[in-house]
DNA sequence: CAGGGAGTTTCTAACGTTGTACTTCCAACG
DNA sequence: CGTTGGAAGTACAACGTTAGAAACTCCCTG
């Protein structure tokens, strides 16, 4: 079935090192022996065998992608924006889902279940702090979330507080004073974690506000599922608790508490405003539709995958650990007085189809300490997205700040 | 970094080959000598390099999965169900997204974007019947979905007829006359795909109880997006196309057509009652949560990589491709009048971690003509599907027909 | 026209694993 | 007691690729 090296090389009349130089695009062959090679190539429909070149160069063109479910929205869309990087690079990406369970996280970093990849890029939820010298492991890591910090490996995040006291200055800003939170964490609340410095940017916004902190608002969910969203806006309305806004940590959350809320009677946002946090595709199409805080998930997708790939690829030394932040946006809807159109299918973009028997290949420069060009782009781009960051409101005005 | 069978060789004071034996439970292996050489393994953390696994044995345990866009509700669901199945074998997924569009389709066909996989699911969306010759390719491809048929693949998918006419008599079940369909196909209504194969259900299922087939009611939108749900709802509306149902053809386009009922202050169910298909979670958490088909995913899933599995290990004659379809029931929700309580958090099984170094063996009986065991395991599952489907109704009942 | 050098091609040895063929050992059997 | 057969272990050759060094062309220069 398959057509070898060997076999072209036999069709082409020249030998295999010259085969495996036309197809690896090395400079110096002959225009016309690599015309004889690859349509010999052609002929036999050759595909290199890249279990045999994964063995000799030690490297798959595969990364891993461990998440807790794909089910869950978000993560379901962040696999899609990591796949499109990762595909722009020619590299493919196994998923592996961990059901958000410690075991299954520990699995991830024994590396028991790295299948035939070359690095993983690791989005823990079990996990936590007191774990992070389990993050020294035998190959790339890039960490995603908030579940760890100051690891030995990379690590590419949001702005958790800052957007959330964005997201919560956007309900003081019209006008909401009694503002609830769903989805703090039940039990370890200094912890450091998505839930509990979320809730710290609302705290922060609160204070800068003159705004009291009344603990009665602030309500525990976990997991982050709709279901737990719901029964928490229960839970708050039966308390008979008075609030005129509310911030859920996250958007599944916040599409459960507005089922509830619509349940009950409760008018969106004329009675409550309602904010999330994810922008997930689904926010925009509820009743009403949600206002969020888009966190950057294609931008950290993009950065993650460079920033793993240039770690496969990294010769001598080690660079130190990096910690990368995306920007973030405030997004409006109708569920906090925003309104806004439902276009038609938004175009995404398809991935340009690339040469398919070439492999990406790091040039080596003299210097061989010096990153390469990949390294530079992505710490260039780093750069740029520590520097600032940008609020988007719903009319389509900018604030830089 | 990594130590190879050599070195725990070395350690254990074996040959290389005792130790390959051991890693792959071959039986003839004194229990003293395995000993010492699992605790050479254990001392050294060995792992198996599956480039050269997959190098020697032609098998690399990863398979492909090509779908449009994991974005996609639907998508993302099937991955999920897809990666636990997979995973069941130690099967690892690399997820091709093919951005719906013809040309990422064929990429796949051409077995370029194969990367490391033994063998692929795929989804197609815009390859057709005309294309099945496309499906000759030379390596193992197991079909899902609508869009071709009759090809010389295995292919596993849904009753998509019977479904479709089992969820407008639920319509009818409850006293509607005037079944709007949202998701028809804008150009070619005979071509075999998902939508037409379920229009052609609903109209069986008016056929039945002596309805007309209204042409004005059955409309048109894709892709089978939310956004087109609401435009299609809302030319619906504007029209003053008279109706009291709506059978959308997937959940999304029923969600966005909630959302433009929602808008135009027509009530649901009480002045039109809803139902969708495909039943993924988000639907059990609209406003008002949303009847559904439930076209057995799970099922789907699970038979699709037996399947695929059992072809990667076929020796000898291939067996004639099989069609295989999954049962289907109808999950009744408010927006059909029927009520369902939002329960906490169903618990998913998490998958067993399986012992790390073995590989999946199919034990090869004398004959070798005869199917392996999991063969068939899968033909008899599969026979089950085939035989019977069972109607669920919201209140529990089951009715078997 | 010999010598040098850049450009081009070939030869050969890995990479880590598994299958085949082979040896050795021991127990059971006639 | 010799033979047989299976269990237990070993040696070695692949699998298809790439890297490094060696070798072979040219062409240019002194």
């Amino acid at each position: 079935m398959g057509s070898t090296l060997h076999d072209v090389a036999r069709i082409a009349g020249v030998s295999i090192k010259t085969v495996s130089n036309v197809v690896n695009n090395y400079p110096h062959v002959r225009p016309s022996t690599r015309e004889k090679v690859l349509s010999a190539i052609e002929e036999l429909d050759y595909r290199p065998n890249l279990s045999a070149r994964g063995l000799r160069s030690g490297r798959t063109g595969v990364i891993g992608l461990a998440i807790p479910e794909l089910r869950q929205n978000y993560f379901a869309e962040l696999a899609d924006s990591i796949i499109r990087a990762a595909d722009a690079h020619g590299v493919g990406v196994v998923i592996d889902q961990t059901s958000a369970t410690r075991e299954g996280e520990l699995a991830v970093l024994s590396g028991e279940r790295l299948r035939l990849t070359d690095g993983v890029l690791f989005s823990p939820e079990r996990l936590g702090q007191d774990d992070v010298n389990l993050l020294n492991v035998g190959f790339p890591l890039v960490l995603l979330g908030e579940r760890i910090f100051g690891g030995p490996t990379d690590h590419v995040t949001m702005r958790n507080v800052e957007s959330a006291r964005a997201a919560t200055e956007h309900l003081i800003g019209i006008g909401r004073r009694r503002i609830a939170v769903i989805g703090a964490h039940p039990v370890n609340q200094d912890d450091i974690r998505s839930a509990n410095l979320r809730v710290r940017g609302y705290r922060e916004a609160l204070d800068a506000a003159g705004l009291p902190y009344d603990t009665t608002l602030v309500r525990t969910a976990a997991p982050w599922h709709r279901e737990n969203g719901a029964v928490a806006m229960r839970r708050l309305l039966e308390d008979g608790v008075d609030f005129d806004a509310l911030f859920t940590l996250n958007d599944t959350l916040g599409l459960g508490a507005l089922r509830a809320l619509g349940e009950a009677g409760v008018r969106v946002p004329d009675d409550v405003a309602v904010i999330g946090f994810d922008n997930i595709d689904e926010s925009r199409f509820s009743v009403p539709s949600m206002s969020s805080v888009d966190p950057g998930r294609d931008e950290i997708a993009r950065v993650a995958v460079d920033t793993l790939l240039s770690r496969i690829h990294e010769k001598g030394e080690p660079a130190p650990p990096r910690q990368i932040l995306a920007d973030y946006r405030i997004v409006g809807r109708e569920s906090t007085g925003f309104s806004e159109p439902i276009e038609a299918e938004p175009p995404r973009p398809s991935p340009p189809w690339r040469n398919p028997l070439a492999v990406e290949r790091v040039t080596r420069g003299p210097g061989a300490r010096r990153a390469a060009p990949r390294n530079r782009a992505s710490a260039r781009r780093a750069d740029a997205l520590r520097s600032a960051h940008v609020t988007t409101l719903a009319d389509g005005r900018h604030k830089r700040g």
